[in-house]
DNA sequence: GTCCAGGTTTTTA
DNA sequence: TAAAAACATGGA
């Protein structure tokens, strides 16, 4: 019934923009992706160089090419920081692929509560139950992200089920400012970064890098670099003596072509814990 | 049993 | 003010 739209994308390769820890409820299986966002379900392919997502072309222009930020010139992105260091052209060639998902607000600052003092596996996990506990069911069976204003009314005992540990809490207080301030969301769109960030940390439960990553993938505020535990390995290891803020408007792209890059070449970092043979 | 995971809050010195 | 410890949970 749903039409199906191809296009041809050069800087787009599902694969690493769905599964590069930016988001959380895209799934693959025998080559098709698949998931929910915005409140429609999608699923993409390739089809030799080309890639067809499965949606109207409707939907298409009002939802899909904003939410992988379609109008972005991701070549010219690349160039820049390719210029930047020889690792991040090595990073953006690793990867040429990824995108800057534009993810709703309050999903992408829900998803990154979870994420804290977690593993990308377990944060999937509490984010695939907490949907289908509490999301919209739409009539494939998928779920739609729980609206915040249903979440707000809940109690930490009531989100046990999604085994999200002491994070009920935080969850449920970022639920609360956002439906009980209705300008609390544009606020932080149209905030320069520092007071955005500010603002994003009065909820208890997001410190500095939870609010940079709210900002980076809920906001699409490119000028965020999210440090976390692998990001600071990287910096160490890969790019010593660098400063993020060197990399300006682009530092957001830049992380995450570097996290990547890092995350998917563990031997880089032998001083890592976990390398236990 | 111990350690760690895309951290933050609370407690302690 | 800064450094530990606590926080839930589950896989390695």
């Amino acid at each position: 019934m749903s039409e199906s739209f191809v296009l041809i994308p050069p800087d787009f390769d599902p694969a690493q923009t769905l599964d590069c820890g930016q988001a959380f409820r895209w799934e693959e299986d025998k080559g098709v992706w698949h998931g929910v966002a915005m409140g429609k379900e999608l699923s993409l392919r390739r089809e030799g160089s080309q890639l067809r997502l499965d949606c109207s072309s409707e939907d298409f222009e009002k939802i899909w090419k904003d939410y992988f930020d379609l109008s972005a010139d991701y070549s010219a992105i690349r160039g820049r920081i390719a210029a930047m260091d020889p690792i991040l052209r090595e990073a953006v060639e690793y990867a040429p692929g990824i995108r800057i998902l534009r993810q709703d607000p309050w999903e992408a600052i829900c998803s990154f509560i979870i994420s804290q003092n977690n593993n990308i596996p377990r944060i999937k996990g509490i984010i695939k139950r907490f949907c289908e506990l509490f999301g919209e069911e739409l009539p494939s069976g998928a779920h739609c992200f729980p609206k915040a204003e249903l979440i707000a009314a809940l109690s930490p005992e009531d989100l046990g089920p999604i085994r999200s540990g002491f994070r009920a809490k935080y969850i449920i207080a970022a639920a609360q400012m956002i439906s009980g301030d209705e300008e609390f969301i544009p606020s932080i769109f149209s905030l320069p970064i520092e007071e955005a960030r500010r603002r994003l940390q009065t909820i208890k439960g997001i410190g500095p890098k939870v609010a940079d990553c709210a900002l980076l993938y809920g906001f699409h505020r490119t000028d965020c670099f999210p440090v976390d535990v692998w990001m600071k390995r990287a910096m160490e290891v890969l790019l010593p003596g660098r400063d993020p803020s060197e990399f300006g408007m682009d530092a957001g792209m830049a992380q995450q072509y570097i996290f990547h890059y890092s995350r998917m070449h563990p031997e880089l970092f032998p001083d890592k814990k976990t390398e236990r043979t």
